[in-house]
DNA sequence: AATAGACATATTGTAATATAATATGCTTTT
DNA sequence: AAAAGCATATTATATTACAATATGTCTATT
């Protein structure tokens, strides 16, 4: 109520805290959501912007709504993770050192093969898009005002891109998001940039030269390296 | 498995119908959709229903809405593809043979890595559940009656489900509607159903077993023949 | 003539209210 | 005890009204 965030609208503000509500576990599947007229009261809101917010919510598989049943909370395996705000919601309630590990266990499966389609099939201009990146690491490597993670997800969602298959290319978010994650969990070494710079850098040369299987070893080995890190940080947690 | 209720509302009715129309690229970028007063008049329905369909497409990504500017369809690289409806619309409108590449693509991408991650880290109740599938192709293979397509599917979903990862687990609703696209494609061999059948038990032995390479490898090989498939049946039509 | 500001206008955003459809449980009937 | 029917709670749809917001046009000032 009193702070103001957001270019959202309404049934936009009341979707967020209802979808963020819901994925931190405060409606079970049994209990289910109020009624929307009791929803109109919590928030002081008509009907409509509630019946807005409840469908899009539904649209994201968080929800379903049916006459004289009321609102019921979908199964958590029924809502759509790859929607950029189901993410968001999951990140801000779960502890995120096992997502994250979840996160890099399909970057594992995603990138390497991404890699290898890039190097394989990739549109000379796309893959010029990879290169600008490294550049970009580069720069930002040896300029500390520079910034080293931006360069970094262009590198990473050039690839998914330059792929030319439209289903690595939407994991672009998704990838983000894991990547915004890591960095969070990653302890800044600037000592490193340089050849963590480098070792990008080989992956855009193997696509550039055409060598998916080069190119796939050598994206695999990078994110390898980030989960072997991971799974140190979560044994000396947990 | 097959709970499905047909039984749409107004809302859902012209969502799907406007997903569809958008998806094929009847209404542009550029030009916009309708008002939603046009399209009250379009359908004979109340703004209610429009704008509720308005906002479900919205959180699908197709489109957004702006106060004095109207309703824009927003890029494609915005939609969100691994929402089950607009693969839906995709799919009832494209060439189905090229998004089956893509398709392929991507289980090769996501597969072998969840059948590793199943013999790594399964749980034993849910690697029953994948041997149960190859029990099911078995009979299905002997008998005409029994659904060998059902069991494939169960095989599959299974496998992402055993992986222990939310999100492979989710890529379900994707890897069916792509097995789904394949079979259309697949001239139905009935001869070799045994042997496919045999293949599949070998990675679910495999899984069993806890061979994560071997059943990396064995899936691998699985789709990589499918998918060689595919390519000579392009090919012949383009 | 150029530019800032005011204003008209079109379109979505929000609200309020009324009625219909639909399940669920209770009551009545058999 | 089982079936039929009714009451009721809740969402589904429709209608109307007004608010908020951009966009373009016109006006006034320089």
């Amino acid at each position: 109520m009193g702070r103001i965030i957001e270019n959202l609208n309404l049934s936009e503000q009341v979707t967020n805290e209802l979808g963020r509500a819901i994925v931190a576990g405060e409606y079970s599947c049994e209990s289910g959501l109020p009624t929307e007229a009791q929803l109109c009261e919590e928030y002081g809101i008509s009907r409509t912007a509630v019946r807005e917010a409840v469908k899009m919510l539904a649209a994201k598989g968080l929800i379903s709504s049916r006459p004289r049943q009321g609102i019921s909370v979908e199964q958590p395996s029924n809502w759509n993770l790859y929607d950029t705000s189901v993410l968001k919601w999951l990140l801000s309630s779960s502890p995120s050192l096992y997502v994250l590990k979840e996160f890099l266990q399909m970057r594992l499966a995603i990138e390497p093969e991404a890699a290898a389609l890039a190097a394989e099939f990739g549109r000379d201009e796309d893959i010029d898009q990879i290169g600008k990146a490294v550049e970009a690491m580069k720069a930002a490597a040896n300029d500390p005002s520079g910034s080293m993670h931006d360069a970094d997800l262009a590198f990473h969602t050039s690839i998914l891109f330059a792929s030319g298959n439209r289903f690595f290319s939407h994991l672009r978010d998704f990838i983000s998001t894991a990547l915004n994650v890591s960095i969070q969990h990653t302890t800044p070494a600037k000592a490193n940039d340089l050849a963590v710079a480098d070792d990008h850098a080989k992956i855009y040369t193997a696509i550039r030269n055409r060598q998916p299987e080069r190119a796939r070893n050598l994206m695999k080995y990078l994110i390898d390296e980030a989960k072997t890190f991971i799974e140190l940080e979560i044994k000396k947690q947990g």
